[in-house]
DNA sequence: TAATATTTTGACCAACTGGTAAAAGTAATG
DNA sequence: CATTACTTTTACCAGTTGGTCAAAATATTA
């Protein structure tokens, strides 16, 4: 498995998996079509065959890159920070996200609200120990009292629902609130929020 | 269109809505076949088509009931009641909802992810106006110094996305917590937090 | 430019999809 | 019990699906 790509396989991988997160976080894995990304990569269904080995494969590399990308903030969480800081700057991270790649997100949740066929022994591998280790941040700051003292798996639970909301649900927001941008006044209310919830 | 069903046709036309709401509430429209759903719910594919007129019916049958359940809790909101417990009663409310009733979240949720092709216009409509209704109520509550000023349409999406959470996300909550019964402990941490950000 | 390696395509396939038609089976009713 | 109405099944169909294959087209390199 050579890493040495040519322009046009770095072109075209690129192309297909762009086309693939359109698709597959709009439709999930099952309702997808390959042609449907062929259709909206510019490829012929063959051709996207040439540079993945199937369907699945273009879905779990996309799924590969999400996790890492997902996990990395959870790390650079500094327990020797300043505590409120330093979960309202992951949570202003994650709502950005939201707001910046809102189908890398649905991609996700429609993987998740599947029972997570293909990316549960992450869940209870990788996932499972970056919360552990951010549980465990989060108790220190509250048992030395710089936070209130909450239930930090929910905490974070909580974090994770709002902010992903705002990218899963904006259909339903678009219709409550009309469209336009309306992720200013969601971090203000978030922020809002947290900064009430750990405030000693 | 006669409402008077024989006892067989109000046997099978539940089990089809069983079935369907457990497989595409799984796999979401496009991708649950009505294989699936006749499997799950013992009988042969050309007797479901016999109950419902097509794959769209059933969907469009499970949604339209949905909605229906969902929108009355919020109409029930008191504007006279005593703010913080009306709309911890309705949080409450919610996450027993998604305790109870997991497969209708997740239903809901393939549906809004996948841009609600078919309740768009329920969704700008009357949803929008049982959201304006709530957002008054809780502006004049705020307005007579009930409770703190908060944005009211983001706190409502805030509840909806943390009680639907557990049921959406439900196989990651397991994963990170362990298997077992996480929603006494979610609401709990939930009701603390409705509790801070409302209370003056 | 000629030889080679890579990329792309068109034609195709078996399995699966939602849905149909007609006949067989079963229940309700006079 | 015979007639009628309802229910279920078997066999089937046309369109779609993920995927294959060999040939054609293009790019790279000697």
């Amino acid at each position: 498995m050579s890493k040495f790509e040519t322009r046009i396989q770095k072109k075209n991988h690129s192309a297909i998996m762009l086309a693939g997160l359109k698709i597959f976080s709009q439709f999930g894995f099952r309702g997808s079509t390959l042609d449907q990304i062929a259709a909206e990569s510019g490829m012929s269904k063959p051709n996207i065959l040439y540079y993945f080995q199937s369907k699945d494969a273009i879905y779990e590399a996309l799924l590969a890159q999400l996790l890492t990308d997902w996990l990395k903030p959870v790390r650079d969480i500094n327990p020797n920070g300043d505590p409120i800081e330093e979960l309202l700057t992951y949570a202003k991270h994650k709502i950005m996200m939201s707001h910046l790649y809102p189908r890398e997100s649905r991609l996700y949740a429609n993987e998740i609200i599947q029972g997570a066929p293909r990316i549960g022994g992450v869940l209870k591998g990788e996932l499972r120990e970056v919360v552990a280790t951010l549980v465990e941040i989060i108790n220190a700051w509250s048992d030395a009292g710089l936070i209130r003292a909450v239930n930090a798996h929910h905490l974070i639970f909580s974090i994770w629902a709002t902010t992903q909301h705002y990218a899963d649900f904006d259909v339903q927001i678009q219709a409550v609130l009309g469209k336009g941008d309306h992720f200013p006044d969601a971090e203000q209310y978030l922020e809002d929020m947290l900064r009430r919830i750990l405030t000693v």
